[in-house]
DNA sequence: GCGCTTCTTTAGAATTATTCCAAACTATAT
DNA sequence: ATATAGTTTGGAATAATTCTAAAGAAGCGC
């Protein structure tokens, strides 16, 4: 039998960490959570989530996934990765690190953050802050 | 009185470079050339070349400002920039250089190729050979 | 220039990812 | 239990980009 739900540790200790984001733990919320949370970091976008949560038996809709993605990052819990103007990837390492993206097949491999460094960044103009340094390694099949 | 089209000599040489990347210099191409490569290096996105051709009195389709960017990249005359997931830019300076992006209006600035360096770079995947790498520093009113 | 072939342009439809909306729920506080 | 504010949802609406097929223009040999 295939592991699908959360189990139920996981899934309070899911709920706790929403209440703390000033998030109500609602079923869908607490769902997603679950399969975004309980195993190792990984990269996705709504499409993605949607699918697994099907797959898992949860009921959501593609709108609300949406929201979920969106209130999570807003909460830190998420980021956000721009590697493509066609798809919104999100990730579940919110820590500093970057990325290899695959061109050929839209895949993103995490970089650890100590291993890269980006020396000389200017100064940005009077007024602005720098935000992040996000750093993309663009690769192809050889 | 505004400078509105580029003047005759550089729209000879724009259609000199069309022919020698393989393109047939037609009306629109050559027009759009002369805004894209007559100035100084800058950012611009399909909606905002359309409008700048509308603006100097040539007739263009969308679908061709499209069309035209993307040959343009591909015969290296344009690099993409892939800095929000709502927008492509396209970018006239084509050496390795790197970005400021204003995440509160979409600006985009650029930072010389001499001026970061990034080390530490691990090799990609078996078989996958590193295309470019890209930094963007996302800036954000202080 | 003429005719032929091939490439281009274009209007508008289609596609895709994402957001919006208003009505139906539901978590939480009292 | 009720009331209230926050949430979910199906479906419509947006917005950027691509597709289509028909009309137009460039290049070539004559
Ligand atoms: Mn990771
Ligand atoms: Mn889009
Ligand atoms: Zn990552
Ligand atoms: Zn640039």
């Amino acid at each position: 039998m295939a592991k699908k739900k959360p189990d139920k540790a996981s899934l309070d200790e899911a709920a706790a960490r929403l209440r703390s984001a000033g998030l109500r733990p609602t079923r869908q919320r607490v769902a997603l959570a679950g399969l975004l949370f309980g195993k190792d970091h990984h990269h996705l976008t709504a499409e993605s989530l949607h699918a697994q949560a099907a797959k898992a038996g949860v009921r959501v809709s593609l709108a609300t996934v949406y929201n979920t993605l969106h209130q999570f990052t807003e909460a830190g819990m998420l980021s956000q990765v721009v590697v493509d103007a066609a798809r919104s990837y999100f990730d579940t390492n919110t820590g500093a690190h970057q990325h290899f993206y695959c061109e050929d097949d839209g895949a993103l491999i995490d970089i650890p953050g100590e291993a890269i460094a980006v020396a000389g960044v200017p100064s940005p103009p009077k007024g602005m802050a720098v935000d992040r340094v996000d750093v993309v390694v663009r690769i192809k099949r050889a």
